[in-house]
DNA sequence: ATCCTTGCAAAGCTTTTGCAGGAGA
DNA sequence: TCTCCTGCAAAAGCTTTGCAAGGAT
């Protein structure tokens, strides 16, 4: 069963902030960033990161943020994705493999997942038209969301 | 007839850098930036365009590269890609209407162009499933190129 | 007790901007 | 001449890192 992005089971999240740390010391801030990162989802900034685990536990500093999730991400626990602009969004990688592309709102920057079959086999062949051998992919469709065609004037 | 993106004819060249400034004066660093990047074709960074731009006129600064860059990106004639690192690159934006994705060797980081009707056509599709409007997209598929496949070791 | 982590602040990178001098139309 | 551009250098984001203090096992 697929489920979407945005809730994981307890179960899932006791794995992760408890279990998987990977030998590493179970922290206060690990566990609060890993809690509010894992439970909400979607995509966030290392700032956004920041203030929601703050409300957990208001000792963490920017440079834990960083440092905790290069270290989510370098155990496949999360991705990293420089969209549009410099700044980095963060992503959980639990489900699917990771294999999910995404829908961006240009204007309310909204982010909506989704996964194709049919478009992955497509890039596989043209891959193999270039002998060439893919490990990953990224794909984004940029543009306007349900909401913001409505709504002449949002943020 | 399809065309790769590393040439353009004389007479694109000399219709961009001459006459397509929009209006803007013709400066010979702007003359020099424009040879440069749209003859090479590839992808590349400020710093990269900067050393190429210097060998035509080495009076050119950083900043003026990317004052320029930003007059191609903002009229459609270039386009910036953050890629996986932090660094933007840019790429020439004039044939099938900016229309085509990348392969990108993940070891000599050489980028390779295509273009697929079929895909663009199911990515339409996914967005019509979410209501979403379209404007643009990017995609890219991450790998070894067959150089690198064969040979081991290799920067 | 030992080693890993943290916060702070400073440093690093890439990109942007203010300003006064200089070049193009 | 009158703007528009440029170089320089400083500033501005975002991210990383050194270091000494603090916390986990």
């Amino acid at each position: 069963m697929k489920k979407s992005a945005n809730s994981y089971s307890d179960q899932d999240l006791g794995e992760l902030y408890a279990a998987k740390m990977l030998g590493l010391k179970l922290t206060k801030q690990r566990e609060a960033i890993t809690k509010v990162f894992f439970r909400a989802g979607g995509h966030r900034s290392a700032e956004e990161i920041l203030s929601q685990a703050r409300e957990v536990d208001a000792r963490i500093s920017l440079a834990t943020i960083y440092r905790t999730m290069k270290i989510l991400t370098d155990n496949g626990l999360a991705k990293a994705h420089r969209f549009k602009d410099g700044q980095a969004l963060f992503e959980p990688n639990l489900h699917e493999g990771g294999r999910h592309d995404h829908l961006i709102c240009t204007r309310c920057n909204t982010i909506i997942e989704f996964f194709n079959e049919e478009i992955e086999r497509l890039q596989q062949m043209v891959a193999d038209e270039h002998k060439f051998l893919v490990t990953s992919h990224r794909m984004e469709l940029y543009g306007l969301c349900t909401i913001c065609q409505k709504n002449p004037n949002t943020a």
